[in-house]
RNA sequence: GGGCGAAUGGCGGAACUGGUAGACGCGCACGACUCAAAAUCGUGUUUCGCAAGAAGUGAGAGUUCGAUUCUCUCUUCGCCCA
């Protein structure tokens, strides 16, 4: 009998779909529609387990949603600009553009291999002109809707890669890429006003509920509401100022203020430009970066101003103001005034400073001096040592009340505050999208007509200069818009822009004027599952959300808002780590053992190594595994029957060579399998009866356990009902059976096989006669009836049998039955009965006296 | 510090709305085939116990006839925010 030969079966059908463009999507009105979409990918050159897995967990359910006769959109691009093409172009001499394309054929062909269920005739990439004009376009009209402006701002600052990071790409201080630290500088900067959108953004969560829960607070405490209000505070000391406005959360602590800090980028900060002093403090702040995270973690440092500020509820009250590095410009108003009782933050700054530090919330049932030492009280409780807000019940009237005295007495307003601020797209890079922006002579804004688009990336340029490549691109640079003499912005756009909308053009790739045709959008939109990794669960996903808003916004023709109905995060796969004696990482396929426990180095057998966690697959640590290389070992199938086995798709997946070994001699067992059901001789019908009626019981059941777990992704289940049902018709192959009743039952199960392993179940389909098109089976409940039953037998809460019953048997009879049964009644003791609960066909409980 | 989530054999993990805990896979053990090994096939595998039996889903309590599942407290780990 011949072994299954993967390599040539999977060709075969790799090659008949691709000819037969059996993926190709076109709108059918007649058919419900189901958009399938995985994050597409980077094209860095290869592709790794992680994709592996995102998209054999989209392909899956591609499949089984075209089985089940819904008309079926998956496509497939690449997410084709950005840094590393630049870098890898600088270091070895070549064009961005060439060394992309490569790299985005070489993935191509290996994602092929995998039997994707993909209609490539949708291909789209963001760094071809075809794409990023849409782009251009897009980026003018929200500028002509207002939701696009200039402005100079400080910006996270990258030394070493001279680029503007996001605040995101700020780890611990330093850039993400290049490690170094990152430095404040002011630019001028483009940017999208997603704040506008704060409360709508969150409010369109609450109708996300195919999302999970995890990724909407996420979201949600990323958008930052919070409810406070906005004070006045009156300022002595310096005749040209005479009020500083605060943000606060806390209102409700106002007689326990001892100083009013605020932002060094303050209007109040002109002021002491020609003060050396505070030019000094204004350059240590500007050492540490400018997120939130390296904020909190920065010792808190103040500059003491000789202004006053006097607290509204009592006059007498005047408290010296502060710069301080731990306030935000754009957070509130960039003021906040200190109450260091109740806020860690104050209190460690007045513990420095030597400021008076004034509890006004004590714990309710405090007896006696409420005293304060060096942790703030932030808990709730009641107020006093406030005159009139003395009693009030902190939070949950005491904020509310406080806001209500200071509107009344009109020292104060409610306000909303939002955390979430605006997108700055501006990066100073060549393989970006260029902004279709230029400035005349006066250095006014102007915009690039829309007729002039696109604008072309300058090609075959020189990469190694200072700063950003375009700005030396004296003749694509340099332009005359209207009779005007104009430079061009150097600046590209964030490629977080790019993948904010590439989900439309999959709907219309092939439209010429706009980023999208409104019918095709409308058939295919929203995304019905999207699928991808967790850590875009805040950037990627709002700014898409921003974007579907931005475009809405003032456009009756689009009538979309939110892009994904639902999305899935699946989780990364890892392995061991590895490394020798001097400490470097080595990787798994330089190593061996031949205990199990000791592991060497292959290249010099004497190294011992050290066996580490497991971690998420990186090339830092070396511990990869190749995709290419397992599938041309093991075949595509039994590296998607592998990826999807081990765990739930959510959680992190451990790499195991010996898991992978399984999957792949599973489907070699059943391809015997599947030779010896081929080859059973036919028999008679009636003799064969209750094999029969097992079969259909086991194979309706199954359906009906695979359809549910793949409706709640539980892929990992599905594998583990595969092997049930390879152990199931093992056993049977061996009995006297009905042939066709057989064959009826068999080709329904490799019908469900088709999504997960679908070069193999296709095989052998075809291999018994089944050409055509093929669906999902439906599950025949009569065949689900058993005859007889297991029912548990509980003694006082305690299995003590498992009785073999009729169907719908009546409590009485049952317990009549235990009653006369040697093997049951002895469990009852000769005693009495005093209560039962019986669950109808699944388990009696006898309470005994 | 706050929020969310998780904890089940040697390991990865199953268990529908509370109803036979440990499906399925790995590993391990024994057996068959073999001169032998690999491969393959078969049997077993939560722990303690020869057995009958008992204990058992991170720890402790609670609700219930019955809790991996629900409630509370705690521990540890993970993620996000600070």
């Amino acid at each position: 009998m011949d072994r299954y030969n993967f390599k040539v079966i999977e060709n075969k059908w790799q090659d008949y779909w691709f000819k037969n463009k059996t993926f190709k999507s076109n709108i059918d009105k007649n058919k419900k529609k189901f958009y399938c979409l995985e994050m597409f990918p980077y094209p860095s050159g290869k592709i790794h387990m992680g994709h592996v897995r995102n998209y054999t967990i989209g392909d899956v359910l591609a499949r089984y949603k075209v089985m089940q006769n819904y008309n079926v959109l998956h496509p497939m691009g690449w997410d084709s600009f950005g840094m590393p093409a630049e870098n890898a172009a600088k270091q070895n001499n070549l064009d961005p553009k060439d060394w992309t394309n490569q790299n985005i054929s070489a993935m191509k062909s290996q994602l092929k291999k995998l039997g994707l269920s993909i209609d490539w005739d949708r291909e789209i990439s963001t760094c071809s002109s075809d794409y990023y004009k849409h782009q251009q376009l897009f980026f003018l009209e929200l500028y002509e809707k207002g939701l696009v402006y200039r402005k100079e701002n400080y910006v996270n600052w990258d030394p070493v890669d001279e680029t503007v990071l996001a605040n995101e790409q700020v780890i611990d201080g330093k850039g993400w890429r290049s490690g170094a630290t990152v430095e404040r500088k002011k630019l001028n900067q483009w940017f999208f006003n997603i704040s506008k959108f704060s409360e709508e953004l969150l409010n369109g969560l609450n109708e996300l509920d195919e999302w999970p829960k995890k990724v909407k607070t996420m979201q949600k405490n990323w958008i930052g509401k919070s409810f406070g209000c906005e004070i006045d505070f009156k300022i002595e000391g310096n005749k040209s100022i005479n009020k500083i406005k605060c943000f606060t959360t806390r209102p409700d602590t106002l007689f326990g203020f001892s100083f009013l800090a605020v932002s060094i980028d303050h209007p109040l900060s002109k002021l002491y430009e020609k003060n050396d002093d505070f030019l000094k403090f204004k350059e240590k702040c500007s050492k540490s970066g400018t997120t939130e995270e390296s904020i909190a973690q920065a010792e808190k440092i103040g500059f003491k101003t000789e202004l006053l500020a006097i607290n509204p509820l009592d006059k007498k009250i005047k408290v010296p103001v502060y710069f301080a590095n731990f306030v935000l410009m754009d957070y509130g108003f960039g003021a906040v005034f200190g109450c260091p009782a109740h806020d860690q933050r104050d209190l460690d700054f007045a513990i420095k400073y030597k400021l008076e530090v004034n509890p006004v919330v004590k714990p309710l049932d405090f007896k006696g001096k409420f005293k304060i030492k060096d942790k703030a009280y932030t808990d709730q409780g009641i107020i006093f040592n406030s005159d009139f807000l003395n009693g009030l019940k902190v939070p949950e009237e005491s904020i509310v009340k406080t806001i209500e005295i200071l509107e009344k007495k009109k020292l104060g307003k409610k306000k909303i505050n939002f955390r979430l601020k605006d997108w700055g797209v501006s990066r100073q890079r060549y393989w970006g999208c260029p902004i279709p922006i230029a400035y005349d002579e006066k250095n006014n804004i102007v915009k690039v007509p829309k007729e002039n688009l696109p604008i072309n990336l300058p090609e075959k340029i020189k990469l190694n200069t200072k700063g950003n490549p375009l700005e030396h691109q004296s003749e694509w640079k340099n332009i005359t818009i209207n009779g005007k003499k104009c430079v061009r912005e150097t600046d590209t756009l964030d490629t977080f822009v790019d993948s904010s909308w590439y989900f439309l053009r999959f709907c219309s790739p092939q439209s010429k004027n706009y980023g999208y045709n409104t019918d095709e959008i409308d058939y295919w939109m929203p995304v019905d599952q999207y699928i991808g990794g967790v850590e875009h669960a805040i950037l990627h996903l709002l700014y898409s959300r921003f974007f579907m808003h931005a475009i809405n916004y003032k456009n009756k023709n689009f009538t979309h808002k939110e892009p994904f109905k639902g999305l899935f995060t699946q989780g990364m796969v890892c392995h061991e780590t590895y490394k020798d004696e001097k400490n470097n990482w080595i990787s798994p396929d330089d190593i061996f053992t031949k205990d199990g426990k000791n592991y060497f180095k292959k290249s010099d057998q004497k190294e011992k190594i050290k066996v580490g966690p497991s971690e998420s697959m990186s090339k830092s640590k070396k511990n990869t595994i190749d995709p290419e290389n397992i599938i041309n070992n093991y075949g595509a199938d039994a590296v998607r029957l592998f990826i999807l086995s081990d765990s739930p798709p959510e959680k992190d997946v451990q790499w195991s060579e010996q898991g992978m070994v399984a999957s792949y001699k599973f489907l070699q067992k059943f391809w015997t399998l599947h030779q010896n059901i081929k080859n059973i001789s036919s028999s008679d019908n009636k003799a064969n009866e209750v094999n029969s009626i097992e079969i259909n019981r086991f194979t309706n059941e199954i359906i009906k356990k695979i359809t549910q777990n793949l409706e709640k992704f539980h892929y990992n289940v599905i594998i583990a009902n595969l092997y049930e049902t390879y152990n199931f018709l093992i056993k049977l192959i061996n009995k006297s059976l009905d042939k066709d009743n057989l064959l009826k039952n068999y080709i329904k199960i490799l019908k469900i096989m088709t999504p997960v392993v679908p070069h193999f179940a296709n095989e052998c389909l075809e291999d018994l006669g089944n050409k055509d098109e093929i669906f999902w089976p439906k599950v025949n409940e009569q065949y689900l009836v058993k005859e007889n039953i297991n029912i548990v037998l509980q003694i006082n809460g305690k299995k003590r049998a498992v009785i073999i019953s009729k169907k719908d048997v009546n409590k009485e009879i049952l317990i009549n039955e235990i009653k006369n049964n040697n093997t049951y009644s002895k469990y009852l003791e000769s005693k009495k009965i005093k209560r039962s609960i019986y669950i109808k066909d699944k388990l009696i409980n006898l309470i005994l006296e």
